[in-house]
DNA sequence: CCCTGATTCGC
DNA sequence: GCGAATCAGG
């Protein structure tokens, strides 16, 4: 758009009138945009905005992606293996019986003490909880199994024969 | 969803 | 410099 002297005059009126920026551009036969960014590289007296920028400098250009709340991990769960697979979170668990056990668990909630850092390292042998998703990631209720898992697995039991599946029988879940 | 103005950023 | 895209409030 070629902004001659004649139509940056006409913006200059319409804009001292106080039309707003979609009238000008009506008038002007351009955009709003146009006409919102040209005022502001001529340094037109700005209108009352509607919106409420931060003035204060520490505002990042791009906003912050969202975080997700709720639970991440269940615990200091010991990866003492690297899991040979990973299951589908996305997709319900074979086997009904084994997901309706897991859902009727409370779910391992963190314990934040403050006032106490006294509780000194029991040898309560800390059995470690099931890492098995339960939910939709970034949902609300999504959480994790949180069942005793076995011994040196990240994993209940009923959980951990879902996970642990032999290359023979992997071969017939491949749809 | 409509309106508003402001800012960003690829062109 | 331009302005569409995007943001953000009413």
């Amino acid at each position: 758009m070629e902004w001659t002297d004649e139509i940056i005059a006409r913006l200059r009126q319409l804009w001292d009138e106080g039309l707003s920026t979609a009238e000008i551009g009506r008038r002007l036969n351009i955009s709003k945009n146009s006409v919102v960014g040209k005022a502001h590289r001529l340094d037109l007296p700005a209108r009352p905005s509607p919106i409420r920028r931060d003035i204060s400098g520490a505002r990042p250009s791009r906003p912050a992606p969202a975080r997700v709340t709720g639970p991440t991990l269940p615990s200091l769960a010991i990866a003492a293996e690297p899991v040979p697979v990973m299951p589908h979170v996305t997709a319900a668990p074979a086997g009904g019986a084994s997901t309706v056990a897991a859902v009727r668990t409370a779910p391992p909630r963190p314990t934040l003490v403050a006032s106490r850092p006294a509780a000194p390292p029991r040898a309560v042998a800390r059995v470690p909880a099931c890492c098995w998703p339960i939910g939709e990631p970034g949902t609300p209720s999504f959480r994790f199994c949180g069942d005793p898992a076995m011994n040196g697995k990240p994993y209940c039991q009923p959980h951990a024969e879902i996970a642990y599946v032999r290359v023979r029988d992997r071969r017939e879940d491949v749809a």
